[in-house]
RNA sequence: GCCGAUGUAGCUCAGUGGUAGAGCAACGCUUUCGUAAAGCGUAGGUCGUGGGUUCGAGUCCCACCAUCGGCUCCA
């Protein structure tokens, strides 16, 4: 006799098991029309058609695109539409694993041929097919030797279905779309919305390879991705994102600026044209200027450090495939990857005292990995790369203010571009399965890089068993101007490099003995080359004033103006500013659209009029025209935008 | 590195085995102009690279390189 709890905390009760459409229904018709699943006690999501025996809280959900909830089971039900149909079209497909993912969801399939984007049209129309025949997914349970019996021969599903015994499971379930026996089945633990008709906003959006369990060393597959939505509308929405990442690509917007190029025979590394290097010059100053003002110092380590080096850090051992090697007069070296062992190095120069701890050595240490060719990106991952690099190094007792310290100034920093508190998520991640160490020792560490997170005002949620071997990490990512996550910032505790076994970094202490001291691996924007990408990306390519690579851009109406234009353009470059003249003989509509299109925060219109008032008429990035200024007035304007950092309206932090 | 796709002028793109094209940009001349495109003209290409098939290849085949979307990895 289950006592069903509802959301509003009424309790319905029934003489025996009840399902989620009936609870459903006694609620009203309505709902029962809109019902897809159920959610019991906050956790497990289940089909409607489940009986229900005990106990418990029950949320209906309804097909609606902002619960998440809803979200998943139209997903995970479509993903068997689309396996369904790809296994009717391309008969002899093995059906490997299909879950829903963030956008959407994906199915791993051996496919007899191979799929391309030409077969999307096909796979859409089955795919509607089956959505309009509005079939069932009708559950069927069979014991453990039964369901084996069913997914003989297919290597992937009797792997799944060991998988779910393994994981305790006592039987093994398969969705059939419609009837038993006819139609197309999945072993699958669900669940699933009542039918195929609820999934008409499904989308086929890409094919890519895939491993089976994500081995490189197994087989390879098929993934084919698609998106499902509880309406239309929404689907368009997604789509009408798509389309906004694609507008900001920041390859596309380096080309069309002029920022940057890579080589084709010099893959994954970046030519810094002018415009792209002024910013590139701007955020180093910016960081160097909030470093020095944060206590660290900043040094210079060699690029290329020998193989012996790189031996008693572990790299060689442990990292060589990434490593660029060379060698001259028969001894091996290595352009660096990482600046922490010339840390190390520099401070192991003289004896250092506890009073000389917390020492924090920062460096925009130039980096080269060799990343494998399939993982480049533009310039978000480039195999030479700089990071504002830091490490310090403490005694354990100084980790906890060190790591809030660090905190407190990545949140500056990102507040800075626009990324506030509520654009900032961070990651704790904890002691791996491989580890060093007492447990002890990372029950206290962890204790303390939690506690520095919330005493800096952010929130953490918990990356179980993802740390590094030797401590654990935080990891702070940024969600851009459109909803994407970027992980940049990143701060490491690693009591190993500078321990007894590798670099042996030493201090004496109050009681003069000499101890090691920990060192903490941080980083604020991650690789300079990827954090521009993503400001790219989170401007659209137009920078606040003070990263802009063309700040200003003077436009004469005709020559008679020019030796005026050239002149307030003197004196912003003698300010400071990155400033420009249009000297062609185009009409002022072309300049302004030229201006505009180049992403040039304010050009100076200058006629026969502000030449006799010493002025300048002065229009933005946007398009608002801000009247006539004196020069001296305008000078100041932009001075003070610059000097303030300020953003856009539209990108002060919080989230649109 | 693996799977799939793509690669034609500086850029965006057309070109289904028969003389390599357009728009924009560049350059020249004319125009000196008031807030998103003045007019006319000129030049620009070993069609990613290398092989092959063919009387003939941008187009078909093979290999390689790079890029894009994923996988793996990661800042």
């Amino acid at each position: 006799m289950p006592r069903i709890t509802l959301p509003d905390g009424k309790v319905l009760e029934f003489p025996q098991a009840v399902t989620g459409q009936k609870i459903a229904e006694t609620i009203g018709p309505g709902l029962a029309k809109r019902a897809i699943g159920v959610k019991i006690d906050g956790t497990e999501i289940l089909d409607l058609a489940r009986p229900l025996a005990n106990d418990c809280t029950v949320k209906i959900i309804t097909a609606k695109d902002d619960d998440p909830d809803a979200l998943f089971l139209l997903r995970h039900s479509a993903a068997h539409v689309l396996a369904e149909a790809v296994c009717a079209l391309y008969p002899g497909t093995r059906l490997a694993y299909g879950p829903p993912v963030d956008e959407g969801f994906f199915y791993d399939l051996k496919t007899p041929a191979p799929i391309s984007e030409a077969d999307f049209p096909a796979i859409e129309a089955k795919m509607q097919e089956i959505i309009a025949a509005n079939r069932p997914f009708l559950r069927c349970e069979y014991t453990p030797a039964e369901g084996l019996q069913r997914t003989a021969g297919d290597i992937y599903k009797t792997d799944n279905a060991e998988r779910a015994l393994a994981k305790g499971s006592s039987n093994l379930s398969f969705y059939v779309t419609g009837t038993p026996g006819q139609d197309w089945e999945d072993l699958c633990m669900g669940p699933h919305v009542p039918s195929t008709g609820w999934l008409k906003a499904s989308k086929v959006m890409a094919v890519a390879g895939a491993y089976w369990h994500g081995d490189q060393n197994s087989d390879q597959l098929t993934r084919i991705y698609g998106t499902c939505f509880a309406d239309e509308k929404a689907l368009k929405a997604h789509l009408n994102r798509l389309e906004e990442s694609k507008r900001r690509n920041h390859r596309k917007l380096g080309k069309e600026m002029d920022l940057f190029h890579i080589e084709e025979d010099n893959p994954g590394q970046v030519f810094w044209h002018p415009r792209g290097w002024s910013i590139y010059v701007a955020l180093q100053d910016y960081m160097r200027q909030k470093q020095r003002l944060s206590g660290y110092v900043e040094v210079h380590t060699p690029s290329v450090m020998a193989r012996s080096l790189w031996e008693t850090s572990g790299h060689w051992d442990k990292y060589r495939e990434n490593m660029f090697t060379t060698e001259s007069e028969k001894r091996d070296f290595a352009i660096k990857p990482m600046n922490c062992p010339g840390h190390l190095l520099i401070f192991k120069q003289g004896l250092k005292s506890y009073r000389d701890l917390p020492m924090r050595i920062a460096e925009f240490g130039s980096c080269c990995r060799n990343e494998a060719s399939g993982a480049l990106h533009g310039i978000m991952r480039v195999r030479g790369f700089v990071q504002d690099d830091g490490h310090i190094l403490c005694t354990d007792a100084q980790v906890e203010s060190e790591v809030a310290g660090f905190c407190r100034m990545l949140t500056e920093v990102y507040a800075d571009f626009g990324f506030g508190i509520d654009r900032i998520a961070v990651k704790l991640a904890t002691r791996p399965a491989q580890r060093i160490g007492d447990d002890a020792t990372w029950d206290r560490t962890e204790k303390a890089l939690g506690d520095a997170v919330v005493a800096a005002g952010l929130k953490y949620t918990l990356s179980p068993g993802e740390g590094a071997f030797y401590g654990p990490k935080l990891e702070f990512t940024l969600v851009d101007a459109i909803g994407r996550g970027w992980q940049c910032g990143t701060i490491q505790l690693d009591p190993n490099l500078p321990g007894k076994d590798r670099f042996d970094a030493t201090y004496v202490a109050e009681d003069g003995s000499r101890k090691n001291c920990v060192m903490l691996h941080r980083a604020t924007l991650g690789s300079l080359e990827r954090f521009i990408g993503i400001l790219i990306e989170h401007f659209e390519g137009k920078f606040p004033l003070w990263l802009a690579p063309e700040q200003v851009r003077m436009l004469p109406i005709s020559d008679d103006q020019l030796p005026y234009a050239r002149q307030i353009r003197d004196r912003l470059v003698a300010a400071g500013m990155r400033a420009t003249i249009d000297e062609k003989p185009d009409m002022l509509g072309a300049k302004v659209r030229e201006a505009r299109l180049a992403r040039v925060n304010y050009f100076a219109v200058v006629g026969g009029k502000e030449l006799e008032a010493g002025a300048v008429a002065l229009q933005n990035q946007a398009g608002e025209k801000l009247g006539t200024l004196s020069v001296d007035d305008f000078v100041a304007k932009m001075l003070t935008e610059i000097a303030e950092k300020r953003l856009p309206a539209s990108m002060t932090g919080a989230k649109g």
